[in-house]
DNA sequence: GTAGGGATTTGAACGCGTTAAAATCTTCCA
DNA sequence: TGGAAGATTTTAACGCGTTCAAATCCCTAC
């Protein structure tokens, strides 16, 4: 209520939007509480009293970034479970390849990071809930295995997806690496728990990524310079 | 040759052992390098000469920790495929199991950091050499499809394995909870990829983990304390 | 035994994240 | 319009990782 609101609103987004860019071209370790300050018109201790640190910075981003994950995987309601679980890896990478420079060290910070516990685990149980749903989905329509518990699978999944991302955010692969690690990781979980059709499928994709991974170029292996 | 060298050596030693004790009481943030000269008898300067930085000190280990896993694993050379993959993680878990406290910084800056990038590669690729060599002996035996490609596959196993291991190290999980997420996660990407009795021992692993990870208490849910 | 050369130490400094105190400005209410 | 309450700014400081320059020590070689 009020103008004190109103412009501490105003210069959240600035110091927001400053980070963003700030991040973008100097990474997280470039950029500097002080410089970040300049660049925003603020003080120093401003940014603290706003956010609480360099860390907790970016928190606010990292809860709309990963809604926005979530809600943009709600859209794959069609298809079979592969075809579900695949566009749930495909609407993730989607936004973070969208920012490439600033989503590495977003995800670096988050995956890691002790502060962002709390957020972490939210976003990885609201995941791995989305994934599981399409596990049931897929158990009732004879898909999957009546055995598997939809959850403790979904967890897995979502571990490999996590650390396919860590990867991705390392520099170890790029984005096709990236996109072929995930489909086959995802597949790997799935090839064992799906029956009939779906399995058939999974097989298929499993094969194709394969070659691609084979066939093509190698980053992963290549880069053993000796050490 | 000379004194030179074995007085270095002995200073390198005696950092070594200095930083441990103290990461393994303080943790590794809470380790200063002045606290750490002092405690290993040289100057700062010389922990920067010696090693090159904080996180640089921890190369040496990490190198020599993951030998030892990797030579401790080349121990499991019976059994059918899901045996020697199970038994390669446990080798792995019983070197950070024994020193946690010290293991959790060790593995946390390990996989996070970008310093660390060549040692991990190495290790990763070689960890990865070795489920592969498991998963070639179970296709000559007939126990895991021809068309896998082995060392593909082996990565996103170690993949998964990874982000187990942080997930303990960041406190997620606790011991049991990580051997258990690992077992169901080898299990889960070795299941479709085998048959016969190899995959019916597969199945029956899975379900014995599943239904400790369902029935019993239920660490990942109920830790959220806000904070 | 003694000079010389190399590494270690001393002492200081830099930039960083972070925080505290008083000074200053902005906003709201009478 | 004037004053009170609040947040922001100023200014300074702390401890941290890291690095520099000169002084000092230890080892090697004559």
């Amino acid at each position: 209520m009020g103008l004190f609101e109103e412009h501490k609103a105003e210069r959240r987004a600035r110091i927001l939007v400053a980070a963003r860019e700030l991040i973008a071209e100097l990474g997280y370790d470039g950029l500097t509480m002080r410089d970040l300050a300049k660049a925003s018109r603020v003080s120093v201790p401003t940014l603290y009293n706003l956010f609480g640190g360099k860390q907790a910075l970016l928190l606010g981003e990292l809860e709309s970034t990963f809604a926005a994950v979530v809600a943009g995987t709600e859209q794959a309601r069609t298809g079979s479970v592969v075809d579900r679980a695949l566009a749930i890896c495909e609407a993730g990478n989607a936004d973070l390849l969208a920012a490439p420079r600033y989503s590495r060290e977003l995800i670096l910070l988050f995956l890691t990071s002790s502060e962002t516990a709390e957020v972490r685990r939210a976003s990885a149980e609201s995941y791995a809930e989305l994934m599981a749903d399409v596990l049931r989905d897929g158990q009732k329509a004879g898909e999957v295995q009546a055995w598997v518990e939809p959850l403790i699978l979904a967890r897995r999944m979502f571990a490999h997806y996590q650390l396919a991302m860590i990867e991705w955010a390392r520099g170890e692969v790029d984005t096709d690496g990236f996109r072929a690690a995930t489909r086959f990781g995802m597949c790997a979980m799935l090839l064992g728990v799906t029956r009939g059709k779906a399995q058939r499928q999974v097989t298929q994709e499993m094969q194709a990524v394969q070659s691609t991974m084979t066939s093509g170029r190698r980053p992963k292996t290549r880069a053993r310079k000796g050490g």
